[in-house]
DNA sequence: GCCAACGTTGGC
DNA sequence: GCCAACGTTGGC
């Protein structure tokens, strides 16, 4: 079982969003490294930490679980919708996306500035590519980062 | 709101 | 295949 990280604007999606829908299909993603990552990595059951980013304080909220492993992301294909891509179509598809079922809030949030004062997460992708949005966590950082959210 | 960092596009 | 121009992300 694998670790990741997903980004997501709380204005226009938040962890609360996310909690009212239970699950999500995880639609928009429009960077080739992060597509590889829900197309070729990221398996049923693997574990997700909720991200709120481009905020004043940007954190850690919460957790989710991978329910369904990559299918073609459809709005790729629709003329109308802001993620429409007329390079992506249904016999080729480009993008991809997964779904994901919320799983609860962490117990206490654990801000970006936390995991910068903490030297055991400081090879974190979070904090070296600030661009990725979907980013894999290695186990001794999720580990970690669970235990401050507990403390 | 600013802007650095980075990814993508397209002319050559 | 290079690289300048441009667009986007996201911390601050």
């Amino acid at each position: 079982m694998n670790y990741w990280l997903f980004k997501s604007e709380p204005s226009d999606y938040s962890f609360n969003d996310f909690i009212s829908d239970k699950e999500t299909c995880w639609e928009g993603i429009r960077n080739y490294q992060a597509r590889n990552f829900i197309r070729d990595d990221i398996k049923k059951n693997d574990k997700v930490l909720f991200y709120h980013s481009n905020i004043s304080e940007p954190h850690l909220i919460g957790l989710a679980k991978v329910v369904r492993e990559a299918y073609p992301d459809h709005y790729s294909w629709d003329k109308t919708h802001k993620y429409y891509d007329p390079k992506s179509l249904p016999e080729n598809p480009r993008w991809f996306m997964v779904d994901i079922k919320a799983a609860k809030k962490l117990k206490r949030i654990v801000y970006l500035k936390e995991i910068k004062k903490e030297p055991k997460l400081s090879e974190m992708i979070l904090l070296n590519n600030s661009r990725l949005s979907i980013q894999p966590v290695k186990k001794h950082e999720w580990d970690l980062i669970i235990k401050m959210s507990n403390s």
